[in-house]
DNA sequence: TCGTTTGTTGATTGACGAGTCAATTAATGC
DNA sequence: GCATTAATTGACTCGTCAATCAACAAACGA
């Protein structure tokens, strides 16, 4: 009963891991049993199926995101600062190590095919949406849905490249930013 | 003789359609020569295998992106004109189908594992930057790396949100060149 | 007409992977 | 100690898929 919970959290590590470095979801369940040092019986045995042990692996990755998202907010004091913490956290070192970003990228194909999937990611979105959209209000920003948006997208797209050749967390999340700024020192809503 | 070429092209626009609809990689080679109303076994003649077909697939998304970039910076005038032709290419309802969209996004996911693949999205992505660079530069924007940079990140942001969540390419095409105006119209460099 | 090249396929192979299951081992409570 | 329950696995099934191949058809040139 206790090592049940272990066990999950092996197997969920394990393939991201896997996915991560193999860089597609052709990975096989016996592959992520193997590296995390089980049978694959066991996998099946916990999850059901191949899908449900890559549910789990999103949503491990999911929570981690918003545990960083979290932690930042609570440190942040002013509505700019709450802004950038979001926008710290989406390039904080757990998130933009490249096998969680080669997951991400995995996932966003997933949930092309599984409804399950692409649920998780529609509430990830739409809470780092509404975060978004509260503090730029707050800060009067003009269209802050637009702003929203495009914050969001450049994060995504920024994910991508990172995906694709290893560039620096410091430059994306600088990029972001002065995005950010000129959406904050840009002429404000009535 | 003839007929090769027919062929070929009749397999890489049925792998388009497949990986598009099916939304993954994981499209059978039986599945695309049966759309392509042909034996899987042709399909190996023509290609040798699954990898060379995704390939011809993937170049042919390449090059119908650059044909349609060129025909619209043939119709452009001034730097700022050609700038937004590119921004708009990249939206043209031909890139924006969403089964487009999403062998889009399982072609990123490839080119993590074939270098050929990813070889490919990087000379397409040279080009863009370089075009975007050339223009940026002769609008004396300040920082045209960091703003071709973000332009791009944009367009590939909102191409995965696109493949999830069904928006327009008219909001995408607006966002980004919001983006751009602003880019533009901020303080020159000296 | 016939021989050669080009186009095409059905049948087959060999490998591999998801998922099952019966059986074994380790805990746990009594 | 013993019985019951949890944890774990090896061996197996069934299906599928990439890739091959031998053979057939069609066009083509001499």
């Amino acid at each position: 009963m206790r090592v049940e919970a272990t066990r999950r959290d092996q197997l969920v590590r394990a393939a991201i891991e896997e996915i991560g470095n193999a860089g597609s979801a052709s990975v096989t369940v016996s592959q992520i049993a193997k590296r995390a040092g089980v049978s694959s019986a066991l996998a099946f045995h916990y999850f059901g199926d191949k899908e449900q042990l890559f549910l789990g692996a999103m949503r491990h990755i999911l929570r981690e995101y918003q545990k960083e998202v979290r932690r930042r907010l609570a440190a942040a004091e002013t509505p700019a600062d709450r802004l950038h913490a979001v926008v710290r956290a989406s390039f904080a070192p757990s998130n933009f190590e490249s096998r969680v970003v080669s997951a991400w990228l995995v996932f966003y194909v997933t949930a092309q095919q599984s409804s399950d999937a692409a649920n998780l990611l529609r509430v990830y979105r739409r809470r780092l949406r509404s975060t978004l959209i509260h503090d730029l209000r707050k800060l009067r920003v003009s269209d802050p849905f637009a702003v929203a948006e495009s914050i969001g997208a450049l994060i995504d797209g920024l994910y991508i490249r990172h995906a694709l050749s290893a560039q620096d967390a410091a430059a994306a999340t600088a990029l972001v930013e002065r995005h950010l700024e000129q959406a904050i020192a840009a002429p404000n809503q009535g």
